[in-house]
DNA sequence: AATGAATGAGTCTTCATTCAT
DNA sequence: AATGAATGAAGACTCATTCAT
């Protein structure tokens, strides 16, 4: 009654059309919203009819949660790029890295501008299991950039006296700022080259072991 | 045929009518958002029928922007409370002026989360014309940011060499960092008190005149 | 209490009023049709508001009838012209006078293409009550179709053995015809002078006393 | 993916279903009008709900070209009846077909009087999409009627100096005569036996190629 | 597992009509 | 008599969801 070769060939096809799906998701969620697209259109951009889509996933709501995750793990692998894990050992190198993902963040923001749109913008105005999905996958960038801050200090090139948990929500700040400054382009006359020397010199000012 | 005194009097009521109804919208979106209440909800709440609604606005649409309008006013008032127009000569005064600024971002995140809610996250993701405006108020605390630290220059407090548009910027990102806590609580542990210890910490750091 | 001659200037400028009202719902109902207008529209092109309107109406539908009379009048006029109780006395007379006629309706129909197509098309389909009228209207000239072929066969030059109520109608068609030529004007192919050629000759040909 | 059997077979349906709105929607434009329906009726009448209206249809307008060309069809059905390719070879059989003709359209206006009205009053009234599709529904019996012309010339029961086009003009002005005055009923003491004997002999005398 | 026809709750919008001033 | 604010019935259309095949 059940062959074990042909239910697991089923999984394996069910995950990668649940997968499809997802990515079909994202790609127009990025481009027109989430309230603006039906679950017709993920449907058809995934190849299948909308009723398909309700084997994979109870309500449209329901795809959400995976195409925030999706985000995230995104933005992680553009903004860090492959020195993911590398570790600064001086300031010097600490701001030239976060130069890097400052640069990282203006060509997000230029090369998918929907993405950050949606999780700074739209994302959260959907329901409150969103806003607590985001914080979530939020909170884990500020563990890493509080991590970050603790080996910075350990290194000896940040300020002992800093608090970390406040340090890293600068770190994620900071962050948060670039991306809104790219966000806005030239508006203001502020080109990136401004905003990211301005931002680093503000980190270096604050977080730095040397007054 | 046109008899004044009846004609101001009805534009007063016209007047007036359109304020409640702008300020029942303004409830309802911040506590259901904009997407998620209907003209009948507005109308009902301003204890008229969703007819007269059209009678002051031409759709839905647009009453939103009266609705933003609102906030900005409000929080002006909230955050800047009585002293909005007076100015620090110290750098003293003018981290304890932004330290009751954070603390009343506080404040209005507690009484009135869906505020912020509501402008942080879910009007952008309406359409272009809710960017624009709420870009457009935005840009009038960004004047007044700059203006407060070219004043602070002058006074002789703030660092000279600051390049005043992006500590302007700065200004406003330390503001909108503190409504973000806000908004997590007390989620990672942080108080109200860290953060307000810590942004200070790093205004004064990065902009204070003296090394 | 009651004062003859107030009460007479009242009642005159109502007819005045009145009067006016109308001839906008005229202008606007031949330009835009019936159901396309708004009694707003209607008020607002007579220079009053809608509440006045209710003054001298029921209800929108109310005006119709005085709109219809209206149309019957414009048209008696338009396509008799000067000559309107004149009456022919030999079948060239006969004939020259109905090519004059059909000559009148291309030009009703170039200078007022409202006009007619709404009698023809729009009015019908409001309810029986407009139909009835225009009917009514129509009759009175199917009367005097019928009193000119008595006289055309006591004259003499028309077919003493002619029905005279199908002449009378087909006296009328012939316009009918006519009209609806004009108002699809040059398609297919028929002038203005091949039309009227061949009606003439057909109305000749079926209602002349020589064979 | 695809099985043909099933797709064929819900091909079929749909267009069965398409075909019940459609003769729903002419059965209640016929009783009520156009404009005086709503969707809601229309899928009521055809037992399905106003969701299934707009699986077949993009809007209510769209379905009133499949009305009209049902409307052409059913009449194309009953006024020429079995007949309907024959070919008269002489002047008697000519009337004889014509007066048959004639007939039938008393018959079609005393059974369906909605038909008649809708096309001749309604319809155009609704916008001028509809006018065309009318008018080119009505070229095609204007071809017909030339046609038919042309062929009685060339059988030589006809005059041959007619102006086919005017003469096909003529036949088409006859037939809607007849339904003018069945419209009207016996109103002006006008039966359809006398209606039939003149329009047959106003004809005759017409297009005759016997003086 | 996939399909797509059917559903109907929900929403916006229009406009004829009423009525207090 | 004139006004115009208020009303609410009516109607078109959308779309998430269900379910028989």
């Amino acid at each position: 009654m059940s062959d074990p070769v042909r239910t697991a060939r089923r999984a394996a096809r069910a995950e990668l059309r649940r997968a499809e799906l997802v990515s079909a998701a994202y790609l127009l969620v990025m481009t027109r919203g989430f309230r603006t697209i039906g679950v017709d259109d993920i449907a058809a951009a995934a190849g299948v009819s909308h009723g398909t889509f309700y084997n994979y996933f109870d309500n449209k709501r329901d795809i959400l949660d995976a195409v925030i995750d999706h985000c995230f793990d995104h933005i992680r692998e553009r903004l860090l790029g492959p020195e993911a894990d590398a570790d600064p050992v001086s300031m010097e190198a600490f701001c030239a890295r976060y130069a890097r993902v400052i640069d990282r963040g203006y060509d997000l923001v230029a090369s998918e501008p929907g993405l950050v749109n949606f999780l700074l913008l739209e994302a959260s105005s959907i329901d409150d299991g969103v806003i607590e999905r985001c914080l979530h996958n939020a909170r884990l960038y500020g563990v890493q950039a509080v991590q970050q801050v603790s080996r910075g200090i350990k290194q000896g090139f940040l300020d002992p006296h800093l608090d970390v948990d406040i340090a890293g929500e600068v770190l994620l700040s900071v962050l948060v700022s670039a991306l809104f400054s790219a966000l806005r382009a030239g508006e203001d006359g502020l080109t990136q080259e401004r905003v990211r020397l301005q931002l680093i010199t503000f980190l270096s000012s604050a977080l730095s072991a040397e007054p």
